[in-house]
DNA sequence: TCCCGCTGGCCTTATATTGTCCCAACGGAT
DNA sequence: ATCCGTTGGGACAATATAAGGCCAGCGGGA
């Protein structure tokens, strides 16, 4: 859907898109909620409830919507409808044309942008994981192994894996063992929901970052260690969220002259333990087992998570360290990259 | 502006595209009678004159219209915005797509279809002459002939043309004496006309269809007669109107007996005194004089023009004789085209 | 010059939309 | 079986919007 059109159009009756965008939206919203009531539609769009029921009445009238006590669905004519509303909310909201920018930019294969800013609305933190888990899919093909960091942003991923659709024999590993957040956002954790979401098996990795040589030299003589680290150099599909330097430096439980020396020397964003500066230097990593730094150039497939406005300098250091295939942010980093670069 | 975004939009929110469309069609009808008031506005598109105010107050709130006491006038955005607009409103009346399937099927250079249907309103037929004039004006260039018949439909474009605007240095010439008709419909009137607004020079042609051949003989040896049957043979660019061959029979004054002759042998359409079956077989030609039914083949640039879908089977006729580079017609026509090919 | 017809603006009334609250019913979890 | 949360639908008042009619002012034609 090119853009062209739909600007001459906004120019001509900004009001008349805008209502368009939002019938759009709505639909879009309900086939990822499906089903789905007027009131957590209304929250999810931040809409007044009346709104909402004005629009989806109309969507039922024009036979989009399957109404149903547990709440409405869209119809087979809905489903049909839905690729174009999909791109229309995208093109509307001036998205595309970010999305064109960014990956420009940034010099990434694909940037995908989901609306909002995960700074002040949670919920686009899901939209962006559900968003990356179809992409994710995609990519993935059988006999594949998948390598995937912590985080809340790859459980958001995690969380919406369609389940069970289509059964895939994935490797899916842990980018490495990090024990310093909560369980349900640690890189094992997530390799395995992800793995049971997909079909496949997963491996673990239980090796703390700040361990001593000597129990490290220990742990790499164990047959399943050195197994999973064997596998990791042969990661097809990359998966990680960015994070921001000063706070990934203080959540893993480093010294307090360590966390100043990284952020002295310039870092700014962090990926799988790794730290980078405004330039995309790296300038520190956390542990001598997993994916190093350099070892992300390797991987053949690289996708990046982020969201939130917070993270723009983030990304654009992570991205300016090595290429990757794809980049899902959410509208408020997109924005915020554009202003500061 | 391709035609499958704005499918997609009208499948999603048919309502919200038609008031697109009646804003569009707004702007485009100011755009042609400026300065004009509502009361006018709502006789030509055919609405409520509240809604025609509701649609112009936005108008002017988005700061298309420029009002004045005389009446309502296009900003400089509003212009600027108006080729859109146009656009807008062909694509949402489905009359590109109508376009494209006829210049398949009628084998013409380009076919410009204007909205309505001249058999219900005689509103529709000024609006093709003043399309006609535009693509006419761009078509002549300075120095070149132009031909062209008489008729209701040329007489149209000709007080449709841009008066004075640029002058061109052309020659216009009454494709045949005809003194069938009312003077202001007359070739040659027109032909006048048309030059004066172009501010060019015309000739005339005073030669009757009915004349025995002894008056005829005497005529072309008129010095003025030889000289603009001769400057005929050069015509750069030909403009008729397309008439039905059981009409036009009739108004010329032939005998009875030759129009049941000619109606006999299957003439459904006429162009320039030349009348056509419906496989676009040359029945009959009216008159020595002018341009010949074959040597309408032999014109570099032949622009056609016909409203009312009456004229349906008369403009297929005359399309399968010759190859015309621009054919106008309006919407009724197109569409009864379209029901009987 | 004057007058007629046209224009946009304004005021009043009718209608549609919106905001708010409630309700009966269904589903899922306990 | 029962309870809780959520669903769509309905009712109704407040408000915004649309419709209709009237009027003053300006411009073109006589």
């Amino acid at each position: 859907m090119e853009t062209e059109t739909l600007d001459c159009l906004s120019r001509l009756a900004p009001d008349l898109m805008e209502d368009m965008r939002q019938r759009a939206a709505v639909l879009e919203r309900i086939s990822a909620l499906q089903p789905v009531g007027r009131r957590a539609l209304s929250q999810r769009l931040r809409l007044p409830e009346r709104e909402i029921r004005a629009i989806c009445d109309r969507l039922k009238d024009d036979g989009f919507l399957a109404v149903a006590a547990s709440g409405m669905t869209l119809s087979e004519k809905g489903t049909a409808a839905l690729p174009g509303a999909r791109e229309l909310v995208h093109a509307l909201s001036g998205l595309s044309t970010l999305e064109n920018a960014l990956t420009r930019a940034l010099n990434v294969g694909r940037v995908c942008i989901v609306p909002g800013n995960a700074d002040l609305d949670p919920e686009v933190l899901h939209e962006a994981g559900r968003l990356a888990a179809r992409h994710l899919t995609a990519l993935l093909r059988d006999g594949m192994t998948l390598t995937v960091s912590g985080g809340t942003s790859v459980a958001a991923v995690a969380q919406a894996m369609p389940r069970g659709t289509h059964r895939l024999n994935v490797h899916v590993l842990p980018a490495r063992g990090g024990l310093g957040m909560a369980l349900e956002t640690q890189a094992g954790t997530l390799a395995a929901e992800i793995a049971r979401a997909l079909g496949g098996r997963h491996s673990l990795l239980h090796v703390p970052d700040q361990i001593s040589p000597d129990a490290l030299k220990a742990l790499l003589v164990m047959p399943e260690v050195r197994e999973t680290i064997r596998a990791l150099h042969h990661t097809d599909v990359l998966l990680y969220g960015i994070g921001r330097a000063e706070v990934m430096a203080a959540s893993r439980s480093l010294p307090e002259a360590e966390i100043r020396g990284i952020l002295s020397r310039g870092a700014v964003g962090e990926a799988v333990g790794n730290y980078f500066g405004a330039d995309g230097r790296l300038v520190f990593q956390a542990s001598e087992v997993g994916l190093s730094g350099e070892e992300l150039r390797q991987v053949p497939h690289v996708v990046a998570i982020a969201a939130g406005a917070i993270k723009a300098r983030a990304v654009i250091a992570v991205m300016r360290h090595h290429h990757h295939e794809l980049l899902v942010i959410d509208e408020g980093a997109a924005r915020e990259i554009m202003k500061v670069m």
